[in-house]
RNA sequence: GCGGUCGUGGCGGAAUCGGCAGACGCGCUACUUUGAGGUGGUAGUGGGACAUCCCGUGGGGGUUCAAGUCCCCCCGACCGCACCA
């Protein structure tokens, strides 16, 4: 018989369709199990191959999960608002809403081809107004607890096109699309306070269990610091306040540097001597990113503000103060006290402009370079610091601030909050109206949800104000506080907000009153297994779980962190090692593998095509290892004999290989799992036959992976229920130890030979069985034993002289 | 620049705690089957004048009876960086 991977595929994925094999029943008081895979952007390019690898992983894990007897919730759904579309839309003059749905059809219709088992009747859409009802639900409770406010923040603007730009569409400085000159702008924009959530966000990563990369990325990306704030009076009667990590070197300030966006430069306009020359070099700053000012290998640039001084409040003594690109406005006061001698990138600006260089921290060679160690030091020309560690200086210092009056510890993130507006139509509307006489008002949440006006352009106007702003129908409203006149706000959402709280909907996807009901909630949260791709890190996950929290803080949910457990899968490079892409033309599509191939073995292959975590080139050679595979295991239906219990040869393998494939799904080591099922396969063909237990086993190990071969299989076997719906196979461990071992003998480290023992022979028998085998003896022929070495099962190690 | 990850045959990759490097698969070679095609099977496959020896996990040092694995230095590659998602 023909393995007909087609027919059969078809034939099962119409099975659990129609039967809704895999709906995560209502029971609450089954075990549960929440498996959650991120839910993709619904791009015009259809299914990537990159997509599957991750959906097919928590597959095997929900399938397994169900065989196991839990009440598994396993869904998918569309983060569907954003930019690509929205710029389809104006570009084809088709509507974002229409454009989604074709985008949305054909995900479905590939993820589907994939037999995965995803509950469809929770499939969730975020664009769609009875979901982002709740999404600009969430926003109000934010703003009700002032976790939202409005602030003046710089855009990336294009003096050509007149639109705001994404930081991805301007491209070395200029815009993506007309080439145009790109500047920093000024917006006010809604901002999500993330940053009083920073600690909580730190601290609460020891209650969960993600993969320690993960928890790094985030600690790194919240970049907690503790030092100090110091005020420095200036020459202009005033007070400047630095933030600084090292207030142990505060005697060994020459200089102060403020960022070019610093509002004292306005403040001190009338006593600044080179104002044309600060301009200019604002106006050069302002083109630049973050990224390209903090770059450390770039030449140091900068301005001095001449005609105001600081004064070091420890010595009194007069510095210059400069504005230069590396202060960023947006980390810790915007100003900083610069100590070259121990901070690299002063250093490099003091050598530039001649400023001075004084050591007060002894260690280093400071002529040569900044000294940064704050470990081995010992301080110096620093009065009453000298003498002291670095760590005893800091606590020092820091208790003479305060008591001076002049400054006092603080606790810095590097996190900053979220810039939550966008100046686009494809978003979720802010439920927000402005009044002249109320200020910014909620909108009444019985007017949920606000919806997308219908229009004819969703190009943003000439000001740069969002397409939502030329609608005047939508614009303008009454106050809901006072009745009188008002305009709404136009800013949407950014894509994030409706991917924030998403496996909430999961939950209880139909709910008109809640965003889902409390008992749903509680019983599937947290999700238990949350598996996404690296990039997703320091945004989507740590704005998924500040909104959590903020909502277990409301009392919505009533678990602290959202996922219990989160892991990360490698990319899929094109089969030349490079990121697939449509301009390098690597691009594999899913759907001509599954038409050749079919979906076992594409499944199969994606599975087995490295480490899991690890990115790996695609190769569509190496997917026909992975069908001769399937189709071996499909003939064994020719050779099967009866017999319900393992022959005697096989039993040790079998009790192995299903330890080894239980425990490896669990540590998402797929590669190894296929590699040992491979094995068995190959101990069984070497017998010529296969019994029924045998077999029926075999390809229960094999369903999570191979869903439809399996299922077929167990139908032809003459089973009337849903392999699906079975139980997993169980292993004894005492059956997975043979009674005897092969033990490798070295003499001094180097291999010489192997020996067979019992397995639990004590040291001296096995080492005696090694000495008496005939090649061993006459290595160690004359030589004198210094030192025996014995690893039960593992190892001989004689040492001679 | 900051942060993260990685470097093993011709290729993808294995190698719980430091214990036989190269599992499993691709490719390749020889034979074989079917007859023809890109099918199936058997055997071989890290390198070296390749029968028991020597060398081999990016490079150099170190610790150890024993290092792909631990430590130090160097080289190289990849990913993210807040308005792409």
């Amino acid at each position: 018989m023909k393995y007909d991977f087609s027919e059969i595929e078809k034939k099962w994925q119409q099975i659990w369709d129609e039967q809704k094999a895999f709906a995560a029943e209502n029971d609450f008081t089954k075990p549960k199990y929440y498996a959650l895979v991120e839910f993709p952007y619904p791009s015009g390019q259809g299914l990537h191959v990159g997509h599957p690898r991750s959906y097919t992983a928590l597959d095997i894990v929900a399938r397994k999960r169900r065989l196991e007897g839990y009440n598994v919730l396993y869904p998918m759904g569309w983060d569907a608002f954003g930019l690509p579309t929205e710029n389809y839309a104006i570009k084809n003059k088709i509507h974002p809403e229409i454009v989604t749905r074709q985008n949305v059809a054909r995900f479905k219709q590939q993820l589907k081809s994939l037999g995965l088992s995803f509950d469809w009747d929770r499939e969730i859409n975020t664009t769609d107004p009875e979901y982002y009802k709740w999404t600009q639900w969430i926003f109000l409770q934010l703003f009700k607890k002032g976790l939202a406010y409005k602030k003046e923040m710089s855009v990336n603007w294009c003096t050509s096109c007149k639109v705001v730009l994404a930081n991805e569409e301007v491209v070395n400085g200029v815009c993506e699309r007309c080439g145009g000159e790109v500047v920093h702008k000024v917006k006010s924009q809604w901002m999500l306070k993330i940053t009083e959530y920073a600690q909580r966000l730190i601290d609460d990563l020891n209650d969960v269990n993600y993969i320690e990369r993960v928890k790094t990325s985030q600690k790194n990306w919240i970049g907690r610091s503790t030092g100090a704030e110091v005020d420095f009076d200036t020459t202009a009667g005033d007070k400047l306040t630095i933030y600084t990590t090292r207030p142990d070197t505060l005697f060994g300030a020459t200089y102060m540097v403020i960022s070019p966006e610093h509002p004292y430069i306005e403040k001190w306009a009338d006593k600044l001597e080179n104002p044309e020359e600060i301009k200019a070099y604002q106006a050069e700053a302002a083109k630049k990113s973050d990224f390209e000012r903090t770059e450390l290998a770039k030449e140091k640039t900068g301005v001095e503000l001449k005609g105001v001084c600081g004064i070091n409040p420890v010595n009194g003594k007069e510095i210059p103060i400069f504005i230069s690109d590396y202060v960023l406005v947006s980390y810790g006061t915007g100003a900083i006290m610069a100590v070259p001698g121990h901070d690299t990138r002063d250093y490099e600006f003091a050598k530039k402009f001649g400023l001075p260089i004084v050591e007060v921290v002894q260690g280093g060679d400071i002529t040569k370079e900044a000294f940064t160690d704050c470990e081995t030091g010992v301080m110096v020309n620093s009065g009453m610091l000298d003498g002291m560690t670095v760590e005893e200086a800091k606590k020092a210092i820091v208790s003479w601030l305060e008591k001076e009056g002049k400054g006092h510890p603080k606790v810095n993130f590097k996190l900053r909050d979220w810039v939550f507006s966008r100046q686009r139509y494809w978003g979720e509307p802010i439920p927000i109206v402005y009044c002249e006489k109320c200020g910014y008002v909620p909108l009444p949440e019985s007017e949920l949800p606000l919806r997308l006006p219908e229009v004819d352009s969703y190009e943003p106007t000439e000001d740069g104000e969002s397409p939502l702003a030329a609608i005047d129908s939508f614009v303008n409203t009454t106050c809901p506080h006072c009745g009188g006149p008002a305009k709404r706000e136009t800013d949407t959402m950014p894509q994030w907000a409706g991917s924030s709280w998403y496996f909430m909907r999961y939950c209880d996807p139909h709910n008109q009153n809640e965003l889902a009901s409390k008992e749903a909630l509680d019983y599937w949260l947290p999700v238990d297994w949350y598996n996404g791709g690296m990039e997703h890190t320091t945004l989507h996950l740590l704005y998924s779980r500040f909104w959590h929290k903020f909502l277990y803080d409301i009392g919505v949910v009533s678990c602290k962190e959202p996922y219990a457990k989160r892991t990360s899968h490698g990319m899929i490079l094109g089969e030349n090692g490079e990121k697939m892409s449509k301009s390098r033309g690597n691009v594999v599509n899913p759907d001509d593998i599954i038409r050749e191939y079919g979906a076992d073995t594409m499944r199969l292959y994606e599975m087995f095509i490295g480490d899991f975590e690890k990115s790996a080139p695609w190769s569509t050679s190496s997917i026909k290892g992975c069908k001769r595979f399937l189709e071996k295991v499909w003939g064994l239906q020719d050779c099967l004999t009866e017999g319900d219990a393992y022959r005697p040869e096989l039993e040790t393998v079998f009790h192995r290989t299903i330890k080894k494939v239980s425990e490896d799904i669990e540590s998402m080591k797929f590669n190894t799992a296929i590699a040992a099922m491979m094995a068995l396969l190959n101990d069984i063909t070497d017998t010529g036959t296969i019994n029924r237990r045998e077999y029926t086993d075999f390809i229960t190990l094999l369903n999570p992976f191979a869903p439809h071969i399996t299922e077929e299989i167990y139908h032809q076997l003459g089973n009337s229920g849903l392999l699906a719906k079975a139980a997993w196979v169980r292993y004894d461990p005492a059956k997975c130890v043979e009674d005897t071992v092969e033990v490798a003998v070295q003499v001094n480290g180097k291999l010489r030979g192997k020996i067979n023992l019992a397995t639990g022979v004590s040291k001296e028998a096995a080492i005696a069985v090694a000495k008496a085998d005939a090649k061993i003896a006459g290595v160690l022929n004359g030589k004198i034993i210094v030192k025996e070495i014995y690893v039960p099962g593992k190892i001989i190690n004689i040492v001679v002289k």
